[in-house]
DNA sequence: GCGTGCATACTCGGATATAAGCTGTCCGAGTAGAGGGGG
DNA sequence: CCCCCTCTACTCGGACAGCTTATATCCGAGTATGCACGC
């Protein structure tokens, strides 16, 4: 199991255009970060279709939340990024083989599968728990507002 | 994110094996479950080098569940399967780039790779709950332990 | 009848191809703003 | 002085390679069993 290093890449880029005042363009957003522009832009479409940031074209465009950083979660992102389809997918393999259960045993969920998505529930559940917001909380503003202000 | 597809076929097998009387080879196991011997074969390794089963080498050989069933949880599996590293691995971009913090602040965790920690700990709590045991009650094991006693 | 040695068939284990997904990069279509010209 | 047109520079968006990881397979090393032989 592994998630996407974009992950984290989208997650601070969203805290800086939290506390952004305009549209912030992707180079920008690059190189605060000190990662590459053009696979950062890939991670920022993601989040646009996923209806996260909404783009705005042409000289002085960039980025903007779409909603008050607040009402966006850490798991909005993750799975804006990553994909909101489950890690785990049960193959039914209970009903395949030797020992294949009959299709009347199989109306409720293989017990695997089962655990698996209480696993992921809860995960999802701690992610949802924490927004943007609260992510910039956690840190000091000062130093990105001052960041942000400068023209170069 | 995605799991290992290895890791429902291991699970299965652990619950074969603990209804087994004796040893179960790995071709016993692949025509139980309907999937490859070959592939299969690669993840029982993976569950012998964790320790959770025990090989028998020669004639009347296999594979035996090395602790009580319920002894054993969900999470052992899937971490002896997929890996026990996390899922979500921060790379300090925090420190990189233009608005670098400076080191005195980063004594602390990242707020994004804490969030993403405790997803994780839920995640594993939720798996560590769930015994092999457990999985194996959620079942009728009456066509298991037939099949099994069947020869062929 | 009993112990020993051997041949056999079966087991696991690692080394090897193939496919998929993540990582990283590039160039083109489209647009908002700035500047110059005309009224 | 104000409005309009054009031109430019900048933006996003999708299409294109490289590489690590997961998937699937095969064959070889090692061993416990069963049998045949000798005592």
């Amino acid at each position: 199991m592994k998630i996407s290093g974009g992950v984290e890449w989208s997650l601070h880029c969203c805290v800086v255009l939290s506390e952004a005042e305009g549209p912030v363009p992707t180079a920008r957003l690059a190189d605060l970060h000190g990662v590459s522009k053009s696979y950062l832009a890939k991670h920022l479409q993601s989040l646009a279709r996923a209806g996260l940031v909404h783009p705005t074209e042409g000289r002085d465009g960039g980025y903007v939340l779409t909603r008050a950083p607040g009402d966006i979660t850490v798991l909005d992102v993750v799975q804006a990024v990553d994909g909101a389809a489950p890690a785990f997918r049960c193959t039914e393999i209970r009903q395949q083989g030797l020992l294949a259960a009959p299709p009347e045993q199989c109306t409720t969920p293989c017990g695997i599968a089962k655990v698996m998505a209480d696993a992921e529930r809860a995960w999802r559940d701690t992610l949802s728990g924490v927004t943007i917001a609260d992510l910039a909380a956690t840190l000091d503003v000062t130093v990105l507002k001052a960041t942000l202000a400068a023209s170069g």
